[in-house]
DNA sequence: ACCCATACTTACTTTTTTATTAGTGTGGTG
DNA sequence: CACCACACTAATAAAAAAGTAAGTATGGGT
């Protein structure tokens, strides 16, 4: 993956702020490229595969799609249920913690929907 | 500032879901690298001076801080205000739009404070 | 003339993220 | 045996974000 240097200052701030401030920790968790929209779709569609969000997540490319996804399943955000068949069937939901967000996450949208440019 | 390319791929997704997701217009005004630690002091301590807010926000640099407030005061979020005098004073503090958000950012803040890491 | 305070800018480098494109594994089907 | 389905992975390049260090502006004080 990506790999980040472990002791750049970019990195030691950012890890100050994670473990000193709320906010900072959960939008570590929802903030990245394409996470809160994955997360919107679970949140409407209880669960889907990697084929059908990519369907949705508009311009996702692969890499992304993939790697959000893990960066979500890690940090406990979501599930990933595997059906072992053939040909693969895997499937993404939300985890109990991912969902103790719904309340927050449908404010902001509402917030934000209330506030779109244009 | 930091000039992005009109036509990247990125840019053009980044528009795409700002204008048709809420949660992403949301995030697209407060997920910036140290723009809800500004919100977060600001919806504390009412008004503060650039160098309260360096000072508050360890580790940031100059050039972090004038460009993350500067986003801030384009989107509406916070108030400059500028009292010119000699020498400089100038104060920030959140817009009534700003203010706005500020339920859902005390449920962020819970939240992420009561899931901290370690 | 020189220095101070305050709120920034600027130029340049490093780090980090994202795009792009191609490839992997596996069992079943024609 | 070639090909398909599906959920990915890998390598490389491009783009974007952040760091670093120095500079700007200006009135007043010494």
């Amino acid at each position: 993956m990506g790999n980040r240097k472990e002791n750049s200052t970019n990195t030691i701030n950012e890890i100050y702020w994670k473990e000193h401030c709320g906010l900072s920790h959960t939008l570590s968790l929802i903030g990245g490229r394409w996470k809160i929209n994955i997360i919107a779709f679970l949140l409407h569609e209880e669960k889907l595969r990697y084929n059908e969000l990519k369907e949705r997540l508009v311009g996702i490319s692969e890499r992304m799609l993939a790697s959000q996804l893990k960066e979500l399943v890690n940090d406990g955000m979501v599930n990933r249920i595997d059906y072992e068949q053939f040909p693969p069937k895997v499937e993404y939901e939300l985890t109990t913690f991912g969902q103790s967000l719904k309340e927050i996450l449908n404010q902001m949208e509402d917030w934000g929907q209330a506030n779109l440019p244009g």
